[in-house]
Order: C-alpha cells, then sequence, then structure tokens
RNA sequence: GCGCAGUUAGCUCAGCGGUAGAGCAAUCGCCUUACACGCGAUGGGUCACAGGUUCGAAUCCUGUACUGCGCACCA
C-alpha cells in the first residue's frame, strides 16, 4: 500500500473546496483587480502620500526566465506593504526594447539584415529564418525597423500576460516603451539639454569597438574574459648597431608599432631612449622611450606600443601626440597593402610591403599566426612562443575581441564630474547599504568618457545634422541640432532648418547623424519618462524623484550609475531616494542560470504547477542583494503554506461558525480568558516587528517569522482553543472566537504582500464585509493599536504549549494516536508557572484527552523550578 | 593587486554578546468533528581555523584559509 495513503478518503481529496483549483481561482482574481482599479495611481493625491516605483523595463527579446520572477516579485512585495500603510502607489511597467537585443532576434528570427542602401518594400513579408548566413535577405532601414517594432509588440503583450498571472500590483495605464515615441522624445531632449550644458561633446578617438556588430560600445558594456594567448619575444634592431627583444601577445600588431618604451629607471635600457628602432618585418623607424608605464617586472621590461593594443596605448599616444597607424579596421581585418606606403616609415619599403603583402585583409587571429611565421622565417623570434593566461577585453554581448578604433563618437563627460557623481551617489539610501561600495569603486575606476552612439538600427537617432562645405566635406564641428518643439525627428528622413531635402548629402547641403543612441542613453531616463520631464511639468513635479529603484547588482555600473548621472546633470538632483538591489538566481551547482547552458526555466509552467503565490512565497524568502539557489521544493512548501492558510480559515470561519463571521461585531472586550489574551499579546509583538523589519526593506525577514508563527497558531493555539470554541459555554466560546477573528484577519494582511491571492480570496468570505475594505490589499497594514486590551500574560500560552509537547510526546513514544486519553498527569512548577497554567488548564485536558480526575499540580517553592510534566497513558 | 560579501545540521538558510535554531531530507509513529498536500516524535552541529576583548563569543576585534562577486592590471 502507497505510504500516505488514506483507507477512508480518496487519495486525491486535496482537502480543498470542490471547483476551487489555484490557477483558476488566480487568474479570477487578476481580473477582479482590473475591474476594482485597485492598483490604480492617482494624481490628484499629494506627493508626501505617494509611493513612487522606477520599474526596471525588462529587455523585451525572447522570454522571462525565473530570475525576473524572482526579483520583480520582491519589488511588487514591497509595493504592497507600501499599499496597505494607504500609500497612493505608482507602479509603472516599461519595455526595453530597442537596441541590439532585438535587432539580433528579428535578424535571427526573419533571415533578414538591414541594409540601409536598399530601397523600402511596401508591404514587405519575410520568408522566415534562414540556415545559412548567405542567404539572408538584406532590407531596408525602415523595412527592418518595421520588424523590430512587430515583434516586439508581440513579446510584450506575453510579458505582460505573465506579469498579471504572477500578481504584479502594476498600474497598466503607466506603460512606455523604449523605443516609443515618448522615450525617443525623451532621450532627444535629454540630448538638447546635455548639448546646451556642454555636458555632451563628439569627437573623432580611438574608441572602444566591436568588429562583429561593427559598433563603438561604452566601457561599462565591457567584460574581461580569460584566453590562453603566448607571448612571443621578438628581437627588434636598434639604428646604429644592437638589439634587444620584446615580449609582446599581439604580435600581429606590429605593422602598427609607434614606439618603444621602457621604465625611465630601467638601467637595462636606459642607453637606448633617445636613438631609434628597427621593427621587424617592416622595417619601420620608431623611438625608443621612457614611459612610467612600462614594468620592469614584466616580460623582458621593454616593449612595443601600437594603434591600439590597449586603453594604455590610447593614452600614450594621446600624450605624446604621436602619429596614428590604425592597423585593424572597422570589420576587424588589417588594412590593405596600401597601408605600408600611407603610414609606416620604414627604412626598407620593399621589405615591408612583401611582408605586409601576406597579412593585409587577415582577421587579427590569423594574422597573428601568420606574422609569427614570418617573424621565423626572418629570424626575428627569439625561441618558442611561450604560453600565458591572460584577460581579454569583450563586448559582453559579443563573441569577439574588442579592438580600439578612431572613429567619431558622442560622449557624455563623465571623467571630469566623478567627484559630484560620487556625491550622488552617497545621496542615495542603497539596500543593501554595502551595495553603493560597487558604485563608488565603478565610478572610480572609470577611465573613458560615456561613449552613448552606437553604429546601429533599432534605436533613438540623434537630432542632429551636419553641414557639407562646398567641397563635400562633413562639418561636424558645426552640428545643427533640432528645436525641443520638433521632437522627436529623425534627421535621416527629417530635414534640419534652413534646408531642403533636395540638399540631403549634396555639397553646400547637409548629412543626417546616421547613428541611434546607446539603450542605457534611453533607459538612464526611466524616472523622467514616468514622470513626463519632457512635456508635463506638474506631473514631472509629483513623480520626481522616484522613491525606490529596484535592479540587480550587475548593472550597478550601467544603470544605476547612468541614471544618476542624467539626473545630476538635467535637475541637479538625485533619481530616486531607495535604490533595492536584488541577488540571481543561481543554478543548483551556484553557477548562474544562463540560456546559453540551458538551465534557465519558463515561469509559465511552474504558475500551472504551484500557482503563483507558491512562487511568490519563493521569492519573498531572499533577502535584497542575496543570490538564491533554484530550488523547487521551496515551491512545494508555499503551496502548502497557501493550503494550510486556505484550511485553517475555512475551518475558523466556516466549521467553528464563528459569531463575527454570521455578522456579529466581536471585539478586545469579547476576548476575556486569559489563553487567547495571552495569545493576542504574543501576536501583538509580531505585528509590531513587521511594520519596522518591512520599512528596513527586510520582508524576508517579515515572512519568516509570520509564517513560523502562522504554523505555531494552527498546531499549538487553534488546537488548544477549538474545543472550546465549539462547547456550550458561550463567553468561553466567544473569546474563542473573537481572537481567532483578529489572529486571522492579522495573519491575511501579513501575508498578503507575499501571497496575494489566497489572501484575497480567503479575505472575501467574511472580512470584506465585516471591515468594510473589499480587498486586502487595501486593507490597513496590522498594529497592536487595534488590540487596546489589557496586556496577556504569555506565561499562560507558554505553560500550555510545554504541557501539550509533554502529552504528544508520550504518545508518540508509546505509538498512541492523539487522541488515546491520558489517565495521569503529574506536574511540578514554580508557583508563577503554576498560576498561569491553571488559567489555560481546562483548554490543555479537552486537547490532550486529560481524565481530570488524574491531574496533580504541585507547586515546588521557587519560581527557578522548570515545569516538569509526567504522563501517564490509560487503556483503550 | 585592491575591495565587498560569505563560510552555522546531509541540503537551503535564520540567528549577530547570555543554554545552538527553522525548513527540506532521513528515521519512527499517528486518521485527530480544518487540512494525510495533515499531525506528533526522534536522530543529526568543535557555528572554517588561530589569536584577542569579555564574567560570558556563532555573534565584537585582529589575522589566516577557502568560496562567490566587483574593480584594477593584463607586455
Amino acid at each position: 500500500m502507497e505510504k500516505n495513503a488514506s483507507p477512508t478518503k480518496p487519495q486525491e481529496n486535496t482537502g480543498l473546496p470542490a471547483g476551487y483549483t489555484p490557477a483558476a481561482a488566480e487568474s479570477a482574481w487578476c481580473e477582479k483587480w482590473e475591474q476594482q482599479k485597485l492598483h490604480h495611481y492617482d494624481p490628484s493625491r499629494p506627493r508626501a502620500e505617494t509611493f513612487v516605483v522606477d520599474t526596471p523595463p525588462p529587455t523585451v527579446s525572447g522570454a522571462l526566465h525565473i530570475g525576473h520572477v524572482f526579483s520583480y516579485t520582491q519589488t511588487d512585495i514591497f509595493v504592497r506593504f507600501q499599499r496597505m500603510l494607504g500609500k497612493n502607489i505608482f507602479y509603472p511597467m516599461g519595455w526595453d526594447d530597442n537596441g541590439l537585443p532585438t535587432e539580433r532576434r528579428v535578424q535571427n528570427l526573419f533571415g533578414v539584415r538591414c541594409e540601409p542602401a536598399v530601397p523600402y518594400k511596401e508591404g514587405y513579408k519575410s520568408s522566415g529564418p534562414k540556415k545559412d548566413l548567405k542567404d539572408y535577405e538584406h532590407i531596408s532601414r525602415r523595412n527592418f525597423l518595421e520588424l523590430c517594432e512587430a515583434q516586439t509588440a508581440e513579446d510584450e503583450k506575453r510579458y505582460e500576460a505573465l506579469w498579471r498571472r504572477l500578481g504584479l500590483s502594476i498600474d497598466w495605464r503607466q506603460t512606455y516603451s523604449t523605443v516609443g515615441e515618448h522615450c525617443r522624445k525623451t532621450s532627444q531632449l535629454s540630448f538638447l539639454d546635455l548639448f546646451k550644458k556642454g555636458f555632451v561633446y563628439s569627437a573623432e578617438t580611438p574608441t572602444l569597438w566591436d568588429t562583429t556588430f561593427r559598433t563603438a560600445v561604452a566601457q561599462a558594456e565591457c567584460e574581461d574574459r580569460e584566453a590562453n594567448g603566448f607571448f612571443h619575444d621578438i628581437k627588434f634592431q636598434v639604428q646604429g648597431g644592437g638589439d634587444f627583444i620584446i615580449a609582446t601577445t599581439r604580435p600581429e600588431l606590429l605593422a602598427a608599432c609607434i614606439a618603444v618604451v621602457a621604465h625611465p629607471d630601467d638601467a637595462r635600457y636606459k642607453h637606448l631612449f633617445g636613438k631609434t628602432a628597427l621593427t621587424p618585418l617592416f622595417k619601420v623607424r620608431v623611438p625608443i622611450m621612457p614611459s612610467e608605464h612600462a614594468d620592469p617586472e614584466k616580460g623582458t621590461g621593454i616593449m612595443m606600443v601600437c594603434t591600439f593594443g590597449d586603453i594604455a596605448d590610447v593614452e600614450f599616444w594621446r600624450k605624446h601626440k604621436m602619429p596614428m597607424r590604425q592597423l585593424i579596421s572597422r570589420d576587424g581585418r588589417l588594412n590593405a597593402l596600401t597601408y605600408v606606403q600611407e603610414f609606416l616609415d620604414s627604412a626598407d619599403l620593399e621589405t615591408a610591403k612583401n611582408n605586409y603583402a601576406q597579412l593585409a585583409g587577415l582577421y587579427a587571429k590569423q594574422a597573428r599566426n601568420k606574422t609569427v611565421e614570418l617573424l621565423r622565417t626572418e629570424g626575428s623570434l627569439v625561441g618558442e612562443p611561450r604560453p600565458t593566461k591572460q584577460a581579454v577585453k569583450y563586448y559582453e554581448k559579443g563573441d569577439q575581441p574588442l579592438e580600439f578604433v578612431p572613429a567619431r563618437q558622442w560622449y557624455i563627460r563623465i571623467l571630469e564630474n566623478k567627484p559630484a557623481l560620487l556625491e550622488q551617489g552617497k545621496k542615495v539610501a542603497w539596500h543593501p547599504d554595502y551595495m553603493y561600495k560597487r558604485y563608488e569603486q565603478w565610478v572610480e575606476g572609470l577611465n573613458q568618457d560615456w561613449c552613448i552612439s552606437r553604429q546601429r538600427y533599432f534605436g533613438v537617432p540623434f537630432p542632429v545634422w551636419y553641414p557639407v562645405d562646398h567641397e563635400g566635406n562633413v562639418e561636424y564641428a558645426n552640428p545643427i541640432v533640432a528645436g525641443a518643439e520638433r521632437l522627436p525627428v529623425d534627421p535621416q528622413t527629417d530635414c534640419p532648418p534652413g534646408y531642403t531635402e533636395e540638399q540631403r548629402g549634396k555639397a553646400g547641403g547637409f548629412v543626417g547623424d546616421h547613428d541611434v543612441m546607446d539603450t542605457w542613453a534611453t533607459s538612464s531616463l526611466t524616472p523622467m519618462i514616468n514622470s513626463r520631464w519632457a512635456d508635463d511639468k506638474t506631473r514631472h513635479a509629483a513623480l520626481y524623484p522616484a522613491d525606490l529603484r529596484p535592479q540587480a547588482h550587475e548593472i550597478i555600473r550601467t544603470w544605476a550609475f547612468y541614471t544618476i548621472t542624467k539626473s545630476w546633470m538635467h535637475e541637479n538632483s538625485v533619481p530616486w531616494h531607495n535604490a533595492g538591489i536584488s541577488g540571481w538566481v543561481v543554478s543548483p551547482d551556484k553557477g548562474k542560470m544562463s540560456k546559453s547552458k540551458g538551465n534557465t526555466i519558463t515561469p509559465e509552467g511552474l504558475l500551472q504547477t504551484y500557482s503563483a503565490d507558491a512562487l511568490r512565497y519563493w521569492a519573498g524568502k531572499a533577502k535584497l542583494g542575496h543570490d538564491t539557489i533554484y530550488d523547487e521544493s521551496v515551491f512545494k512548501v508555499g503551496m502548502r503554506l497557501a493550503n494550510k492558510l486556505f484550511n485553517a480559515s475555512k475551518f475558523t470561519m466556516l466549521q467553528l461558525k464563528s459569531p463575527a463571521a454570521a455578522g456579529a461585531k466581536l471585539g478586545p472586550a469579547d476576548i476575556t480568558e486569559p489563553l487567547d489574551r495571552a495569545w493576542v499579546e504574543h501576536l501583538k509583538g509580531i505585528v509590531e516587528a513587521s511594520r519596522k523589519d518591512f520599512e528596513n526593506y527586510d520582508y524576508a525577514a517579515v515572512l519568516l517569522y509570520v509564517e513560523t508563527a502562522f504554523w505555531d497558531f494552527c498546531d499549538n493555539y487553534l488546537e488548544l482553543v477549538k474545543n472550546r470554541a465549539y462547547s456550550g459555554k458561550p463567553e468561553a466560546a466567544r473569546s474563542a472566537c473573537a481572537a481567532l477573528d483578529w489572529t486571522l484577519s492579522v495573519f491575511l494582511r501579513l501575508f498578503a504582500p507575499f501571497m496575494p491571492f489566497i489572501t484575497e480570496e480567503v479575505w472575501s468570505w467574511s472580512y470584506a464585509a465585516s471591515t468594510g475594505r473589499p480587498s486586502v490589499h487595501k486593507a490597513p497594514w496590522p498594529s497592536a493599536a487595534e488590540m487596546p486590551s489589557a496586556a496577556g500574560d504569555k506565561l499562560v500560552l507558554e505553560s500550555a504549549r510545554k504541557m501539550m509537547e509533554a502529552i504528544r510526546t508520550k504518545k508518540a513514544a508509546e505509538k498512541r494516536s492523539v487522541k488515546w486519553p491520558v489517565a495521569r498527569l503529574a506536574v511540578e512548577c514554580g508557583p508563577r508557572q503554576a498560576a498561569a497554567l491553571k488559567l489555560a488548564l481546562e483548554d490543555v485536558l479537552l486537547a490532550g484527552c486529560v481524565d481530570k480526575a488524574g491531574v496533580t499540580l504541585k507547586e515546588a517553592a521557587s519560581d527557578e523550578t522548570p515545569l516538569t510534566a509526567t504522563v501517564e497513558l490509560g487503556a483503550a
């Protein structure tokens, strides 16, 4: 026979009323809340009563995963608490749908590439995904953008459905999409404002470049990846005699060498400073110079500077105003053969040409191998390459190393404003507080201004044109910016003031800026997008700065930092008063859950299996900032808790036929029995703590002890008093019912932020009517002041609990059922406890099936004497 | 190299000066006028290590070792 199988009841009995299934009930509540406008923001109420959330707009690129459920639920839990405090909640939702993730998704889904030169096709339809890259259809920019918009609109519908199903208490009238008109307008207005204030500039300078996506990227979007590289020892000749050996991991950059440097104090190389070296293969004359950034301990102590291997090369090149020998082109290949003649100062042009001819057009990695081969042939390679571990910079979404490539880009001035930005960061309350450290460390470590232009398509264009002079040169130094009243504009289709469309791209005419903004340039404005900074001054004043920014820790360097930056630059303000930083969901092997590992979990199935309340319970158990291991057994625990809430409520309200449930008003005055008063006293403590902890963003602590208190309530207090509640003694029963009535209303409210569905369901049975609050989610957060009755003595509860424990232990040891009679019960304890116990004795005897005649109570002299109980069971 | 967080029962975690806790898992039982998706009981721990402060340290301080993350360097 199956374990736990019941001989009298069918196994499939769920304990829930017929027809009640969590999934159906939860969906029904979603609709009801929407009809009741429960989550609507009320603009007529004052700012002081309002709580504003700067919700993260999820990237719209396919599907939401369990990590989203986790962090968005945590925010919702806190928001629901605020709502129960009586706050007017502004809780919007945005969709981050512009940028590369969408472009990539659309490319793959439809088998297309954006090719701006291709003309627009009316009513274009894709023929679906393509297996081979060469089969991809090249379509116009407008067709491409149309596909992007259609695709994201569809994804957003699915996202919204999931959020509703999860019970996020969002005001669905407050939404935005980062590529929508309002965000384009806000982003462009932001650009104009920064332009006017001098915070933004354009410059043609070496910039971090992804050769696959062929766009500039910002420092914040880079990550280091460890790679196995090789040190190559290469011999350089010194003009006028002598040689030395440099060690490099990037020999393919040899043709881009502009100098050789060693530390100024390095005795080995001091005598070479001021002389000229000849590079191998190309015989290029390069100066040998002292430089502090050369480390005598590393490699051979002398190194080559190239345009450009890393940021140090860029800085050296800039500082010494060196020539530019840009070797790597925008697609990641080495320049054409003409490079040798145009850029290299070679002492042996023929040799240089012959060698370079074998490298021109190769990708950097191929060129590396070829260069090594050539060096070996020439005899300039000393020994064999030595393996080494190195960290290589990648664009976080890319799979080829980044290069530094000179290109004209727009930048926001970060470096000179670091001190102010650090100060702004300090004005925000971070939860947990140590997350400020990450912000600080990031700001301090920045070494480049924020590059905001991207050479992509699906994004917000710059509201900028450039005049073209009579020789056809574009005058980048004299940008024409759009007037604020025209925004949003698309410089590719709109005309700058004073020009006509015929003059586009012509000498004496104009060109439109062809770039789009970094996604973060828009999402850094979310508090201002929500407040309608761009077009509604009144609303902006009411909603800005926000109260809470919830977000994950890995985007402190981007989203949090950029938002703080823009708020300071535009409004000289912090964007929000609090930053709640959520942790991650990690896989059971403690790795990050990721699509590439195939261990991401889709939430829809889990919602069906476990219910939204169960998933929310899991999210609510995790503290802010703490990572959580994905563990389905916690969903089961949550499901059980919801079930228990349901059953305990059903029992109390329907089966005990509490007078309260029948409509009678029960209040503190009805709670007369000492045991009931002791319980109420105990519960008051929990209620008080919950408010304090919640206000400190420690919702997880609240859930922990409220849950414990609830199970304790069910297993001990409820078990103790249910017999009395059934009993014929009206006053004693009334006392129990009054205590139970308040207790349940407290638990339902305490659990409501975590498990909004089951609590609302139960609340609707009678509390909605008895309290005049149709929804538990707008009922007041419980407070001890609701029960002003005289303090109960908790020792009464404690003593009763100990007695029950002794009786249960005995019955378990004897393998007897709970209702097996107790023939004799001998208790010994101090006088104070004895007095307390007497007050609850009747309930204990009833619950424990104890024969009243067999009870003896011995009072010890001292209150120090602990309570001991000797139990003897009777015959059947 | 610098910084932040962590190390408590088999697992996941709470506790943050006053007798080591919970859930899950394990084991043994129990149909009990809410719930067998339930209930009761049992076993299980040098609180990473070493010093110090204290009447008293898992808790405070110092150091060490691991783990995770962030930043920097990357010839």
